[in-house]
DNA sequence: CGTCATCTTGAGGAGTGTCAATAACTGTGG
DNA sequence: CCACAGTTATTGACACTCCTCAAGATGACG
């Protein structure tokens, strides 16, 4: 178990908590890993427990009455997959979470969350601070479906995920399929790919999976102005630097 | 002071407080008045207050880029205005908050808030539990806004409405006016007017603000499940009850 | 070289936003 | 009680964006 302290302390949500809080974590949690397109629950499964990702990416999605599935978001290292259902007690997922890629996650019963994290130093105030930011983003997602354009919003998208994955600047490669991407954007992959197309007006070419912003004045001036900083609340800001650290430990 | 203490013992945040958590938080803070059309605070303003809403309605919204604004949400008594803001430290008000009809709200000065919230027994709980309520909304919104139709979203939101007021199940009038429920629901007024045209076909009669449900059966298939049921969180459940409470002591 | 998954491109149509004109409602003052 | 102005709501016409279906292209991998 003692490999594993320095996994927790480069989660944000843990890194505040003393070496023994965090050892009584492990000594009630697991390290479980997750290879790429496992469902790790389904909407309608019992919440039995707390996840955070310590490697690879999530997607938490549902299933349109049409038979599709809509993706709500894609997670990576250092978030937390169902913090709001930790929180809300509720009792079935109301979502469903697949790997994007082969992933590690801290897996915590519920009832010991429930009964202990109120204990914990800033744990409480972490995970105020992470609900807090996804109900950022999820206001900013609904600012964009209802105000721009898919270019504009893919756009958006491809800034986020310069920020959230600290990217070079300039170019990039995109760390998932464009299916997913579009399907996370809530458009179709058509629209997606004929979006990409758009873009070469505004100064970001993409040619398969590589993005390159060629004129960032050109791309300021489309895009919306929340997605070029990290929106994350102070208590997660800390997060860039400690991406690597999370996949160095957490395998 | 002491005739305040029912309006907080009404309020979901602090009713679980004690006499004297409740007798210090109103030494700490004020009950203000807010008539019809004033605006609490704008985008870019410093976050100085907590506001809880004792009575009336506030619109939250943001200006778009193109002139117009655009309503995030409406929140009624029981809610708290920026609990979100409260939690990640924002210096400045991210969204607007103007009073649709006259409200009352208790007004907490933020640095009181963040020393004392956690001392308090249930109120860092219910705080969790009321940004996840929110946010858990914010995803619903999303979700209808990029799978259903406008009359669909139409049709969830009356249902909404009916579960957050406790209305008569079969017949109410609108709390607002058009304009503000269509620029809740992100679309235009002449869309939602021709929204409540078609929802005549699926058991909805709308005339002037009347709204009466004509065909349960009907209405059912046409809407998400989801907005029938009440989606807010344990902590929340007793709110229609208060409600009544609410309003009667918040003067 | 074939197979499978993913992505691109084209054509057509449903749904929604926009503009403009008209109608209904609200409150005020004569 | 009625006339008036101001707000709010409805209705029509039109354009545009995005979704859908269908076909073809590209790429990865055995």
């Amino acid at each position: 178990m003692r490999k594993f302290q320095s996994t927790l302390k480069a989660l944000p949500l843990f890194a505040d908590n003393t070496f023994e809080e965090n050892a009584l974590i492990l000594s009630n949690s697991r390290i479980i890993s997750c290879h790429s397109g496992k469902l790790l629950f389904s909407h309608g499964d019992k919440v039995t427990h707390f996840y955070v990702i310590c490697r690879g990416a999530m997607q938490i999605f549902r299933d349109t009455p049409d038979g599709y599935e809509a993706t709500c978001n894609i997670l990576i290292s250092g978030d937390s997959v169902n913090a709001d259902e930790l929180v809300s007690c509720q009792a079935k997922h109301a979502m469903s979470a697949r790997a994007v890629n082969d992933c590690s996650l801290l897996e915590i019963p519920i009832s010991w969350m429930l009964e202990n994290f109120n204990n914990m130093n800033n744990m409480a105030a972490k995970l105020l601070a992470g609900l807090a930011a996804q109900l950022s983003n999820a206001q900013v997602d609904i600012e964009h479906l209802s105000t721009m354009s898919a270019a504009q919003n893919a756009a958006c998208y491809l800034q986020k995920l310069r920020v959230q994955y600290n990217f070079d600047p300039l170019e990039f490669e995109l760390p998932y399929t464009k299916s997913l991407i579009a399907s996370r954007l809530q458009m179709g992959r058509e629209t997606f790919s004929r979006s990409l197309l758009a873009l070469k007006d505004h100064g970001i070419s993409v040619t398969g999976a590589r993005v390159s912003f060629k004129d960032m004045h050109k791309t300021r001036r489309f895009v919306c102005d929340k997605c070029s900083v990290s929106n994350q609340c102070k208590a997660y800001q800390d997060l860039h630097q400690d991406r690597e650290k999370i996949s160095a430990h957490g395998t």
